[in-house]
DNA sequence: CTGTGTGAAGGCTTTCACAGCC
DNA sequence: GGCTGTGAAAGCCTTCACACAG
């Protein structure tokens, strides 16, 4: 399966099907059509049919996709099959909520740890996790083999962390930081800047 | 000015030739060619100078661009210039994280009111700011004039939160919940999906 | 007759190549 | 010489139109 011929837009809409599909099963929907499916994820039911040949056919003409086996057929191309393990990285206010944000877990993600500068920040309420020193980062991610991180530290130190995830072997990384992180070709980071977004916003409102 | 022709994706890109000049201005970097800015932006020189084409010609040849006054012209472009007030419905644990988030405030935005369903919630920290009860969303929102908010509530009420933010004068959503809101074409949404964002590293470290 | 699958057309963005100005 | 500004080309993605299957 070459995987470089799927367009970045295609994966992540991906995903959007992928919610939209839980939604209609715990309805205990077998059958949907691409339109109603699209509609469901924001998309153009064209756009979903041709996001799916991708994959091959899953559909049924006159009838439309089964519901489980598409699901499943999603997992498997996203790479969700198995729970993946996740660091965060900078334990302040906004990582703190998302150590305690139960949409990660629900979607198979599992923080196995928290790191911080300041470990001691840790007692403000059960986190449910060690966050652990800034010391034992590179041993812990090596020895864990983890690929995936979100880093929430401040802007000023943000390069630096990510020279060190990178270092120890993490390919991924989820950017909560307000700076381009400069990364290797073989590393994959995804920006989330909530100032930008408001921003952007304020631009359409004028 | 027409900003209907302005592609959306430029408009995007603007915030991040803002953050960048911000940053070499503390630096007092008066200033600054494509290329550095491109860079510290995350994008080519030449993406960058055909962004600023559409405002307009700022740049001396062979020189670069005036920090100071291709930033005065951004936040103009962006809509920027006067705070914009804003209101976050919803304030569970990633909706508190987002009132002490100093972000915010840091780009021009300024919260100036909560709502929850459980407005008792705010005992738990000063958050700094009232947390009203859901009932008196609408009032506030028509009284104050209020044109943008974050919604931070669960998926399952969230279309119907949004319905009552339109009803009211809302027209620009930064949506967290996991679901495609359904809006009318005067009204803006950005979506922040963490948990998709995350589904989408996962494919790419496969 | 309904709804998928898909080559082809269309539209939007990015990149190139180079003219123009300091 | 250095760097911006920009029409033209290339690339990418979306949408259309319709063949085809159930």
């Amino acid at each position: 399966m070459q995987k470089l011929v799927i367009p970045r837009k295609t994966v992540y809409r991906l995903s959007l099907y992928y919610r939209a599909l839980q939604r209609l099963r715990t309805n205990n929907i077998e059958t949907v059509s691409s339109a109603a499916l699209a509609t469901a994820a924001g998309v153009k039911p064209t756009q979903l049919r041709k996001d799916l040949t991708y994959f091959g056919n899953f559909g049924t003409r006159g009838l439309g996709y089964n519901v489980e086996a598409l699901s499943r057929r999603l997992t498997e191309a996203l790479g969700t099959t198995q729970l993946q393990p996740v660091i965060l990285v900078g334990a302040g206010n906004l990582g703190s909520a998302l150590l305690r944000y139960p949409g990660f877990a629900k979607e198979g993600f599992e923080v196995v740890a928290a790191f911080d500068a300041k470990p001691l920040r840790s007692r403000e309420k059960e986190l449910g996790i060690k966050v652990l020193p800034m010391t034992k980062l590179a041993q812990f991610v090596t020895e864990q083999r983890i690929k995936m991180a979100i880093l929430t530290v401040p802007g000023n130190v943000a390069q630096e962390v990510t020279n060190e995830l990178i270092a120890s072997g993490v390919l991924a990384i989820l950017n909560f930081a307000p700076i381009i992180l400069q990364v290797p070709d073989n590393v994959v980071v995804n920006n989330v800047d909530l100032a930008i977004e408001l921003e952007n916003l304020s631009y359409f409102i004028q």
